[in-house]
DNA sequence: TAACTTGTTTAAAC
DNA sequence: TGTTTAAACAAGTT
């Protein structure tokens, strides 16, 4: 599931990919994905810069931009796919090919200018957790207001940007945090351990990111988490069970044991 | 077969 | 009135 790690890791790809060349073709696979048939605008195009904002990925050609959302199964790879699961396929002079390939067809890809990109973010996305270092006061500002449990607050894209439901499962199990706790009742100690748990599993989660194609949870049949997907087994840290909960409609794992 | 998976949007509930 | 949660949705896997 794409959140901030693999939309990054995705968005390095396709720097080291096309940035800096000219997009020759686009190869609209699904229609779907294109209904205003904006993507052929941007032939001819050279690609100035390719970055990250929240769980999209952004190749900006001066004043026009290609935003993608990846969803749930969205990805990008360094060459042609053959597969009905290829929606897009960009050409880019010197040969390469970028495809989106997405088996779900959930993903999007939308041609914005540079100012309905910055109107665009700015009404939904909260600022970036990471790269820049982030204290437990900044989470704690982020988050000020807000009633609920910590981990559902985790996920408002309009507070802080790009964690999905296993970014703040596993960054809580780091913490030491229950993720049931209300946000009014966190204590400074209890931001700053949630501060270094969510830069922990981002970058340890990114470290991991080696191979050409990335990596999916289910993908070879191991769960590289330690607790999202392991309800009924033993916590790493401390061994007590992993239980399940629902939260706002999402599963929630986490350990009673080592978490409070 | 039906339940489960995700982020986003929209509707309803608190 | 503002905040929070539930439901619906996309489509394929189990």
């Amino acid at each position: 599931m794409p959140e901030i790690v693999e939309v990054e890791w995705m968005t390095r790809k396709l720097r080291t990919w096309a940035q800096g060349k000219v997009l020759t073709a686009v190869h609209v696979r699904d229609p779907k994905i294109d209904t205003e048939g904006a993507l052929a605008g941007l032939e001819g195009r050279r690609l100035d810069r390719v970055w990250r904002r929240g769980k999209h990925s952004v190749a900006t050609f001066g004043e026009r931009s290609l935003v993608l959302h990846f969803r749930m199964t969205g990805t990008l790879v360094g060459h042609p796919v053959e597969a009905r699961a290829c929606r897009l396929q960009l050409q880019w002079d010197g040969g390469g090919t970028t495809s989106f390939v997405d088996t779900r067809r959930f993903g999007t890809a939308t041609v914005m200018s540079t100012a309905e990109l910055a109107a665009h973010f700015s009404a939904r996305l909260g600022p970036e957790p990471w790269p820049e270092c982030r204290a437990g006061r900044w989470w704690a500002g982020c988050l000020a207001g807000l009633r609920g449990p910590i981990k559902p607050a985790l996920m408002k894209q309009d507070r802080v940007a790009g964690l999905g439901n296993i970014a703040a499962t596993e960054s809580c199990h780091r913490a030491g945090l229950d993720p049931t706790r209300p946000v009014p009742g966190l204590g400074h100690a209890e931001w700053d351990r949630l501060a270094t748990g969510v830069r922990a599993y981002i970058e340890d989660t990114l470290a991991a990111e080696t191979g050409e194609e990335l990596r999916y949870v289910q993908q070879g049949g191991k769960n590289p988490f330690m607790v999202y997907g392991r309800g009924g087994q033993p916590c790493p840290r401390c061994g007590a069970a992993i239980v399940r909960v629902v939260q706002s409609g999402r599963a929630t794992y986490f350990c009673a044991g080592c978490q409070a």
